[in-house]
This record gives C-alpha cells, structure tokens and sequence, in this order.
DNA sequence: TATATCCTGGATATTTAATATCCTGGATAT
DNA sequence: ATATCCAGGATATTAAATATCCAGGATATA
C-alpha cells in the first residue's frame, strides 16, 4: 500500500507558493528547479490541483501557478484526494457473495462488518488530514526548519522573482 | 493507494476459522472453495498469517490452518501488517534534501513537518485497526449477517468436517 | 512401508498501477 | 511576431500486485 509520491512533492510546492507575495506565480519549471524533482511529471500532479481548485494556472509568459484558495482552507485531504484520489485504500470485492454458501445478491443490501472496521479506520485517517492545513504547517516551518535553509528559500525566491 | 486484495480474503478466512471446533483445522484449499478464491494465490497469504503468528499450520492428510491466538488477541492491524506490511502509505523521500536551497544531509535531524502530519494520520489509522479485533467482528454476525447465509455456512462446515 | 494429503518456499509468468517523457495546441505578455 | 507557459493526449518505462507451478519435507492412514 503506497501513496502516490506526487503527494509529498505537491505539499512542498503549496508550502512553497504559500511564501509568494499576492498575485505572484511560479512555474512548474521553476517549482521542480526548487526541489529537484522532473519537470515534465510535476506538471501532471500540478494540473491535478488546478482540477481541484487547489491552484490556479496563468498560461503565457510570467505565468505559472499559485494557491486558488487561502493556507487556512486547503488541508491535506485535499491534496491527498486530488493526487491519489478518493478511492479508499481498503477495497471490498464482496468476497462474502462468492462460494458455495453464498446467497442471490439482493441479500446484501448492508454492509460487510469487515468492510465496515476498514472503513472506519479510513474515516479517522481522512480526518486526521482534513484537521491539517496548509496554514498549520506553515506556521510550524519557523521553529523546524533550518534557519539556513529558510534563508537560502528566500534568496532563491528572490532572485527567481526578480 | 490500495491495499492488498489478500486482507479482505485473510479476514474472511480468520472468521471462518474461528467457528471451527477446537483443534480441528481447515486445508487452503478448503477455505480457498469456501470464498471462491484462487487456492494457490490464498496460500501466500496464510503463509504470511503464519508467519506473523496469526495462524498455526498443520502438515500432513488431515492437516490445515488453525487460529493461533485467542479471538480476542487478534486486531485488524495484525493482519494488514501481515498481509501488507508494516511501511506506512506515505513514503517521505527527503524532497526537502534535495534543490538549490538545501544544505547538508546532517541538518535534517529532526523529521519534516509534512511527513509528521502524515505519521499522525496513519498512528490514527493504526489506532482504529488495532482497537478492531476478530472478536469483535464475529460477535456481529449474529446481527449482520443474513440468517440463510449462517446455515449454509454451517451446513458446509458440517460437510468438509465429516 | 507405501501412499496420499498438505504445508513451505522458490521460481516464474501475467496483469495492473505508478512513474516519466514527449509533443501538439492554445493562451498571453512583451 | 515571438518567446514563454499551461493543458492534455499519447506513449514508454519501471515497479508492484496478482497468480500459477513445482520440488521438498512432514504426517496420518492403510
Ligand atoms: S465481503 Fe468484503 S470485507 Fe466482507
Ligand atoms: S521532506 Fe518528505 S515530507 Fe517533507
């Protein structure tokens, strides 16, 4: 069982724009430059946002991406449901219908108590992203993340900007 | 993000096992016939259950799969990690290591915000697993599952059991 | 003791999903 | 007019899940 990897790089470009001034963008380019990651298949995961309202795309030249939607109200569920989807990751194939004991379909119209604990445990996992914004996890970057890195992201910025 | 198609199969057949009479055990190919699964796929799996001490085997004409544990002593987080594996779904790959503005590999002691927010969902999704135990899904089967269903299920038992 | 049954583990094939690249077309700032 | 950039389809590559087969060892039974 395993997310897709788009999801960690997509979190760390949204923290990333999150630090644009208003109005600014940063291409794909640019974004997979910052992290060291291919271009052309970052832009698959980015067109993924932009279907789910997480970012906002400007073609042409000084275009590029940034948030559709305020750090406070993008939350990792979103990012999570736009990159590896809404499917959740425990499948039932109705295995209790097959056999020789089984029944005609019509009696199953409940749910399998298997297929019912899985469900569950995916419901806490959704809520525990749905309780993390964006917003959270940029207000934790200050104490976490290397005073010498946070410097050397802003001089990048800049001079990508510029 | 999908989990093993063999947890849904492990569940059923760990439910199957535990309305045997004591002692007695039922071959992979009996519970395979039993779920309409392919036998020699499923024996993977109860090799693994065995493996993690989810099921004892039995070699031998008369032999077979039996419960290794109490019920009770068995979550559904014994047997995803079993089944699947005990890796998280979210794989953080350092992306903050990487790029223009990153430093030493030495600067990165403590775990990355994002990949902690992560971990905090998937304690959530463990927590819900490990607090579902096999006890607990049978003692729903009374209420859950269609009456027809419990007989013929009985009745099959009876059978193979001879 | 011969035999049939059953688990174990390795080798291998098939199918499906994830990862990655490329190219055409359309939008737009300069 | 041109250079830059996103959108989306086509396609290739790689990894994982699914599935089968077989040789070897254990054991109950006749
Ligand atoms: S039938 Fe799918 S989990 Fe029980
Ligand atoms: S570096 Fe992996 S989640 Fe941040």
């Amino acid at each position: 069982m395993k997310m897709s990897g788009g999801v960690e790089w997509s979190v760390h470009c949204l923290s990333l724009l999150a630090s644009l001034p208003p109005d600014r963008t940063l291409s794909a380019k640019r974004l997979a430059e910052f992290h060291g990651i291919p271009a052309a298949y970052l832009t698959k995961h980015l067109q993924a946002l932009v279907r789910d309202n997480i970012l906002e795309s400007i073609p042409g030249p000084r275009g590029g991406f940034r948030l559709s939607r305020a750090t406070e109200q993008i939350t990792l569920l979103d990012v999570v449901d736009a990159i590896d989807g809404k499917r959740p990751a425990f499948r039932c194939s109705e295995i209790r219908q097959r056999g020789p004991s089984a029944l005609g379909s019509k009696c199953y119209r409940r749910p399998c108590g298997i297929a019912a604990a899985f469900a569950n445990a995916d419901a806490a996992w959704r809520g525990s992203l749905m309780n993390c914004t964006l917003s959270d996890l940029i207000a934790e970057i200050p104490e976490k993340v290397d005073p010498r890195q946070q410097k050397k992201s802003a001089a990048w910025l800049k001079k990508v900007l510029g």
